[in-house]
DNA sequence: TAAATAGTGTCTTTGAGACACTATTTC
DNA sequence: GAAATAGTGTCTCAAAGACACTATTTA
């Protein structure tokens, strides 16, 4: 349901006065993963303003909610996702890199006081990008840069005790922590590994990405002919890479996504059985 | 990121305007879920006041956002939907049947004009329920109740033309389709099936519980062995039930949830070839 | 030349699903 | 007694993973 100030639109206009609420602000986080040097990173910025100041946080910024008229500059929530990620990393949204990008809703975190100056309901949306490059701090943002996610020290999923994720601004170590979560989930039956990739790839550089992401070591041998095997997961190009791998080998084959949107069966990550129970 | 109007905290305060910002209203919304007569239904409120006046909707409404000092009164999100839902069912929230209710968040639904009053941000939670007594109508619902899912004409997953998924207020069709789907999936790999049914309950009832919400006869005796050999799904109370089926068959075994919190191997859903591309 | 890697072959084990069958209960 | 159902046995096929092997490339 939706809120019950007024008995209909006109009379509502007409009276509205938006001290009649509690005020709310919402924004946008973004989850922003890439591959850099076969480790996976995360979008980061550090924080011009108080609170938190000097400290690292997710991207990320208000909603233009467009006055109760909603007009043209009222924002949809992915849009507004797309605008703080082409801000932070001077990418432009349309047609450029930030083209081949996946983005999802991750959640939203409204818990009272994770903001201490209002309440603040955030919506988190979650990023998979091929290799950009370094980003430019924009906006409020005193820096920004790609970050290791394995130095950020994060609590393991699952692992929630307090003090463990505590390196970045507000409550974002839980949100990055939960996007990591996502993240590897998604790679077991969706084939969105392939966005971390450009539009050409090779099987070994897939796999990379998964190991990355899982932070295990796959068997090259099974994982190549189990990709091959799931319908739409990937096509050939019928090219072949230029180079070998870096310290030898035959030059692998390119290949590009395909047009699954599910693969099944799904690659499942090996050893979870700690995440049963 | 979170706002940024004021450098810091006390000077944020001493400046607070609510008129600074535009407004923007918060809700929750509940696509509860339960098994009635083998069919898979969803609570509805049939709402008293514009707009949408007397068409059926999800249960929901405000967040309480506790204003800027964000005090005792200041609500979390899963706490106002336990409390919209205990509400609309005249349950009490904690101890009584509702304390059996497994509740997630779904997703977060901002686009500008879902609401023709005003900017309205709403985070839909899914809950899975045991057969609860009919519901009592509270708040400003005119009438509430469990509806079949089969009866509401709701497009099938992937299907988004408009106008097929037309009959509920707001964008409420697509945050229960959105809803149904998930339920869908989340039957597949953890054990909430047993969520739908009491403290105990026998196979073939957590089989039926699997048809209802995937619409799909499945194989009673594979069903059987599947759930038995999965590690943690259910666990043996040692009593009978003290009836056989409706129309013949010996007593099943009772059983109670086991501890396992997601499926290994999972339980996957026959013939989804359609949905993979 | 040595080491690493791409890609394929093969074997074993596990699990899903089809089918059959017995025992038990309801109508 | 007839029909339906709970639960088990068994067979087949698909798939995951371990291991082995060849061919090709880099340092």
């Amino acid at each position: 349901m939706t809120p019950e100030p007024r008995r209909d639109e006109s009379e509502f206009l007409a009276k509205y006065d938006p001290r009649d609420y509690d005020p709310v602000a919402v924004t946008v986080d973004v989850v922003a993963l890439t591959i850099r040097d076969g480790a996976l990173h995360v979008l980061l910025v550090r924080r011009g303003n108080a609170p938190y100041e000097g400290m690292w946080a997710l991207p990320g910024g208000f909603v233009q909610a467009g006055g109760p008229l909603q007009g043209t500059d009222a924002e949809d929530l992915p849009d507004a996702a797309v605008r703080e990620l082409a801000e932070e990393t001077g990418l432009s949204a349309k047609g450029g890199a930030l083209g081949r990008v996946h983005l999802e809703q991750l959640g939203t975190y409204g818990s009272p006081g994770r903001d201490p100056r209002m309440r603040v309901i955030s919506v988190a949306y979650l990023a998979f990008a091929p290799e950009l490059p370094d980003p430019e701090a924009g906006g409020d943002a005193a820096d920004a840069a790609w970050a290791p996610v394995d130095a950020l020290g994060l609590a393991e999923s699952g692992d929630q005790r307090p003090g463990t994720t505590r390196r970045l601004a507000f409550d974002h170590a839980r949100i990055l922590s939960d996007g990591l979560e996502r993240a590897r989930g998604k790679l077991e039956y969706t084939p969105l590994a392939a966005a971390f990739c450009g539009g050409e790839f090779t099987i070994p550089e897939l796999r990379s990405v998964y190991e990355a992401v899982w932070g295990e070591e796959l068997h090259a041998g099974n994982f190549h002919r189990k990709v091959l095997s799931v319908p739409g997961f990937v096509e050939s190009t019928g090219a072949t890479s230029d180079r070998g791998g870096r310290r030898g080998g035959p030059r692998p084959r390119l290949y590009r996504a395909g047009d699954a949107r599910l693969l099944h069966p799904a690659l499942l990550r090996p050893s979870r059985e700690e995440e049963i129970r």
